[in-house]
DNA sequence: TACGGTACTTACAAATTTGTAACTAATGGC
DNA sequence: GCCATTAGTTACAAATTTGTAAGTACCGTA
């Protein structure tokens, strides 16, 4: 998002990597916060300050952030009321709640992940 | 990797973040070629040339960084071969394997994505 | 004895991402 | 007019990740 140096090796060989349907696909998840805002929203809907409120340690700079990738890449909808004050709700649209079924194994993966890393740690 | 500062905001928000199984699955698979590398390797495995034959853009130090972080966490086996010239490989372990399903259904997102994307710029 | 081939290391620089802190806009209610 | 509230924005600094370039080790062969 940041204003992306357009020869560097760092943004080409990235073109090269997201030629790749699965990279490209993980790379849109990829900021810090992403994930855990999209996995907020697979539940219901919510305010800017609900998600300020759901993760206290995310800045409201990077929340905008990432909030704002997410809905350029059309994973996330963005609804302004004219009100004042301001009421903006965020929610999944249909390619970002496609991310359901496999959030899930995901999940599965870490937590098995998780304790299998613990139990060979434990038996050093 | 490498050398983390451990009282930044920046370690800090990880480990919290990470706390949630899904945010600490994707953050395994996170490196930059690391999941082009887990992707070959799942077809046979691969010496460390073979690798570099295959993604000519990596270099030599991305792909031994990416290596050892997925022989580290355990998703990637690396064995050397007493020879000279040296012979290593790469296989993945059973962690390593279980993303295959998951990593189908992503790469599925991504061609969604992509042609939805497409349809809809050419649209406008 | 110099050379080639493989799998690395190392020191350093560039690029990008994330965090900090302070500031803005709009308006209904006091 | 002044304040509170929500949802931001902005300039700047810190941290981390990635890329560059050059060097290492091993030993069989020429």
């Amino acid at each position: 998002m940041a204003a992306r140096k357009q020869n560097s090796t760092y943004t080409r060989n990235e073109a090269f990597i997201t030629e790749c349907d699965l990279t490209y696909a993980v790379n849109k998840i990829g900021g810090r916060w992403k994930i855990l805002i999209l996995n907020k929203l697979e539940n219901e809907k919510q305010r800017f300050s609900d998600l300020k409120k759901e993760f206290p340690l995310i800045t409201e700079r990077m929340l905008t952030l990432q909030l704002r990738a997410l809905e350029q890449d059309g994973l996330v909808k963005r609804t302004v009321y004219a009100e004042v004050p301001p009421r903006v709700e965020y929610e999944l649209t249909e390619m970002g709640m496609a991310f359901g079924p496999i959030f899930q194994q995901l999940s599965e993966w870490g937590g098995k992940h998780r304790s299998f890393t613990k139990s060979v740690s434990e038996s050093v």
